[in-house]
DNA sequence: CTCCCATGATTGACGTGTCAATCATAATGA
DNA sequence: TCATTATGATTGACACGTCAATCATGGGAG
């Protein structure tokens, strides 16, 4: 027999490629698009989302790199450049020395609101009118089985609260 | 009535997260697995399939960056990263001065043999091994409503050649 | 022929991500 | 108690991406 089938076909490198191209561009323009509406990255929106919601608007560093799946170091950066712009500040941890807190700022805040509805409004332009109610629901059962499978057999970097509930502020509800 | 509905719905939203923070871990692991396996990231792999499929394994920049999808100063940029670690060379164009032509060098050849069946193991290990048939081909059908929608209404950076054949090398055919 | 502008490509600045190393404090155990 | 290890977090180096600016050449319009 010719080589071992462990290599994908030919037709499902095709849907690979479009898949992940396509996917790829579409963070691309998501961005794109808030960075011209607000100031705001994507990483900045998703950080300010996560401690808009927390109990005093402030979250230890560690429960924040959970909230938001990234990995320490990388969130470490973003909340330098974010500390630098004034959107949070750091505080040190009363009940661990080593530990940090990461406190909203007004200017966060008030960046975070004027971001939402523009933000939800260009989700629902690049993501949910392009896709029939069943490409929705099948692209969340898509991501499901990719999440699973990569899970895992996973190092587990982000671990990533699966159970994630769509909360007032990400809709935006009136 | 209460806000106009321009906005996701709480289902719509937890649909999208899903599917955009996982399309992103699944890029983040193939990235570091081809890393891992081949000291290739997954943007030479993309420059060098498209240059070793090209007559005489060269390609002038822009059309190379027409093939990849990128702009060209992304191009620019990779393409002076490639030349730096001697994959790819860069010589004046013949028919037009200003241009440039990108050629494959022996090294950049070796480095996409040797990295070309790992990284199609690991798309069949995270992304076919993951799905089913039915999810594959929702995906590709997905994948082509988002681009479709992203493309008209687009300041088309990209263009992105949307026919794009799974060719001989990309499929690793024995 | 000469200006003007379009085109092909590069550059610099800066934000973003990853990896490995580091540092301080906490917790553990001999 | 004190050495050891684990944990929370930051740092530095470097790859990657985007944007705006730049630069040289090509190709008309007059």
């Amino acid at each position: 027999m010719p080589g071992s089938r462990k290599l994908p076909t030919r037709e499902e490198l095709r849907a690979w490629r479009e898949f992940i191209e396509t996917t790829e561009a579409l963070r691309a323009r998501l961005a794109a698009r808030l960075q011209r509406d607000t100031d705001l990255s994507t990483g900045d929106y998703t950080v300010l989302l996560q401690l808009s919601e927390a109990d005093g608007t402030r979250l230890r560093s560690s429960e924040l790199a959970l909230a938001v799946g990234w990995e320490r170091s990388r969130l470490s950066h973003h909340l330098g450049r974010m500390e630098r712009r004034g959107l949070i500040r750091r505080e040190e941890c009363a009940t661990d020395s080593r530990g940090a807190e990461v406190v909203l700022e007004p200017a966060g805040a008030r960046a975070f609101h004027e971001a939402t509805y523009p933000h939800l409004r260009a989700v629902r332009e690049f993501f949910v009118d392009a896709l029939t109610p069943e490409q929705i629901t099948a692209a969340a059962g898509i991501a499901a089985a990719l999440r699973t499978h990569l899970d895992d057999g996973a190092p587990a970097p982000g671990a990533h609260r699966t159970t994630a509930p769509a909360t007032a502020a990400e809709t935006a509800s009136e």
